[in-house]
RNA sequence: CGGGGCGUAGCGCAGUUUGGUAGCGCGCACGGUUCGGGACCGUGAGGUCGAAGGUUCAAAUCCUUUCGCCCCGACCA
């Protein structure tokens, strides 16, 4: 393609409204631009892009086995209604009504479509497993779209949903598009790590999410540093080493001490300061709301370094979620304001804490209005609920082998699932088994959010003058740049042009009558991986190959050019 | 949904406080000079000031309503 025929519009100044890094560099690049908020569209070099992703996904699913399929976006409300998600969904639908009034929406996921496309035709075990996926837009009124690609409202997105016979052989059809998904990240060229996630409301017990490490991505995830220990922080476990109570611990006796003032744990420590009391020694008490039919009242643990993560402290109670109380609610319930609560007097107020808060001798606890109590232990002081409430980070040892932890932020790429018979005994989609009986089929869900890794990707690859795209995803994988204005620059720029693209090599031709900055600079704004400089030593029959991820360059003859070109594009798996 | 900010030429912005003929930079078109890190000179095209209503002799500017966009938070199969 010759850049001055190309509808490539680069622009210079970064749009007011784009931040990150992502959003800003595809905007100048003249990748996408955007028509509504959270709406896109992909200008040539975006498609590019957007294709090659596609196309390694739709590679390596087929090479696990799974068959692509086609579903609507514009679906008829009955099926939403059948499993009760016509109503759960609520506002993040996009629901319309047809010329008759009747109730459609758009697709923000399909398991209830496909569920239906396999209850039709499937009968028996014989025809299971099966794994079917599509790639295809995706509608979801989000409440707030995000950084350009990153969270929209309308997105591309593979879906993939397995069909087996029983919870085990559904674990099988999970673990090959967990390896799929391994393939596909890795080709992608991806900084990526497998981590343990929450299922969230779509259900199901087994889940993974496939996260991209990037500064500005939106998940916070510990990964362990030295096994493969991974986990999103809403479900992240660590090590209770040195979580144990030690079992000479006599402990001191109970005492209560008016401690006006202190309604922060560092408030606490600074005024027990002269007594070696550390962050460490307190507990610190957080009263929540557990709602519900009968709106319930629990008081949770930890120690006062840590905090309480609401997601685990929820799921424990098995509930969906817990607020904090109000001051007026812990001074109605308990007597006290919140600075003061702690464990020892509650009138019955169930208790849960964190094991570590069971581990402390001799702590300190909230007492009531203006006090604290001194040497607490669990056991003989205050009975707790053990369970694991608390936030885990930096600092935090790998729950399986002990190493450190540290806390990354990361892009959600994918999300793969164990989704069980919650949609199949809903819809009954069954099948016949070896007796005759029918049974629910067993289903698994994976998605991979296709617009989403674009945007990733050059969150991951990028830096001042623009992207850097991995070889396999970059929109074009040579650009032949012709420096100067001498007609002998362009003759020998358009033979290596020409050369390459005969060798079937996805080349771009910088052929307009610009000066050499603007070329410089849209070339590495566009972020071709490789770029052929054809200019002052041309007339002694040399051009300059430069490497634009590594800054890279070497002094190349010009007929030396294209089997150069060829042997970097094979070692980059570009090819 | 709560909080904050912004809509003026294709892009980035000034002008709004204190109402009085709509400006600057980049980009774009044409001519000339220049040619390895977003050159320079000259000429020129391009705007219902987001929209609607109101106040006024007069509204980008004041008032009311409304639409859109961004950021933080809540939310996020």
């Amino acid at each position: 393609m010759r850049l001055s025929k190309a509808f490539i519009p680069t622009i210079k100044e970064v749009p007011k409204d784009a931040v990150d890094a992502s959003h800003v560099l595809l905007l100048r690049g003249g990748y996408i631009r955007m028509v509504g908020s959270g709406i896109y569209e992909m200008l040539p070099l975006g498609q590019r892009v957007l294709r090659k992703v596609t196309e390694i996904i739709r590679e390596e699913m087929e090479r696990a086995g799974a068959q692509e399929v086609l579903m609507p976006a514009l679906l008829p409300a009955s099926y939403f209604q059948e499993t009760g998600r016509w109503d759960v969904y609520g506002d993040v639908l996009f629901r319309i009504k047809d010329r008759r009034g009747g109730d459609y929406h758009l697709g923000p996921t399909h398991e209830e479509i496909v569920t239906d496309m396999i209850r039709r035709d499937l009968r028996s075990y014989k025809q299971l497993p099966q794994i079917l996926f599509q790639i295809q837009m995706k509608y979801r009124d989000e409440p707030r779209p995000r950084a350009g690609l990153m969270r929209g409202r309308e997105f591309l997105m593979k879906d993939a949903y397995s069909f087996d016979v029983s919870e085990e052989k559904a674990h099988e059809s999970y673990g090959t598009m967990r390896e799929a998904y391994h393939r596909i990240f890795q080709r992608l060229g991806l900084d990526y790590r497998i981590v343990q996630a929450d299922s969230g409301a779509i259900g199901g017990d087994t889940s993974a999410e496939f996260q991209i490490l990037a500064q500005s991505g939106e998940d916070a995830i510990v990964a362990c540093t030295s096994c493969d220990y991974a986990a999103n922080v809403e479900v992240a476990e660590a090590s209770t080493e040195g979580a144990a109570r030690p079992e000479d611990a006599a402990g001191e006796p109970l005492e209560r001490v008016a401690t006006p003032d202190t309604k922060t744990m560092e408030e606490v420590v600074a005024f027990f300061a002269n007594e070696n009391v550390t962050l460490q020694d307190t507990i610190k008490a957080l009263v929540y709301l557990v709602p519900g039919e009968e709106p319930q009242f629990v008081m949770a643990l930890v120690r006062g370094d840590r905090d309480v993560n609401e997601i685990k402290l929820a799921r424990y109670l098995g509930t969906d979620e817990v607020h904090l109380a109000s001051d007026a609610d812990v001074r109605e319930q308990l007597g006290t304001s919140v600075g003061y609560v702690g464990p020892v007097d509650t009138k019955g107020m169930r208790i849960v804490a964190d094991p570590e808060v069971a581990a402390i001798v001799d702590g300190v606890a909230g007492g009531g209005d203006g006090h604290h109590y001194r040497n607490v232990n669990f056991g003989r002081d205050f009975d707790a609920e053990l369970a694991s409430i608390r936030t885990v980070g930096d600092g935090d040892c790998c729950p399986r082998c002990g190493a450190p932890l540290r806390s990354y932020r990361g892009i959600e790429g994918g999300h793969i699932f164990v989704l069980g018979t919650r949609y199949s005994s809903a819809m009954n989609a069954t099948f016949l088994d070896e007796s005759g009986k029918a049974r629910p089929i067993v289903m698994g869900c994976y998605g991979i959010g296709v617009t989403r890794l674009m945007a990733a990707a050059v969150e991951q690859n990028h830096d001042e003058a623009g992207i850097r795209w991995p070889l396999p995803i970059a929109p074009y994988q040579v650009i032949v740049m012709a420096l100067g204005k001498k007609a002998e620059i362009f003759a020998e720029a358009e033979k290596v042009y020409q050369a390459l693209a005969a060798e079937g090599v996805e080349v771009l031709y910088d052929d307009r009558k610009e000066r050499p900055g603007p070329k410089f600079k849209d070339a590495e704004l566009i972020g071709i991986p490789l770029q052929v400089r054809v200019g002052r030593d041309a007339a002694d029959g040399f051009a300059e190959l430069v490497e634009r991820a590594s800054g890279q360059a070497q002094k190349v003859a010009l007929d030396a050019v294209v089997p150069t070109i060829l042997g970097k594009l094979r070692a980059g798996g570009g090819r």
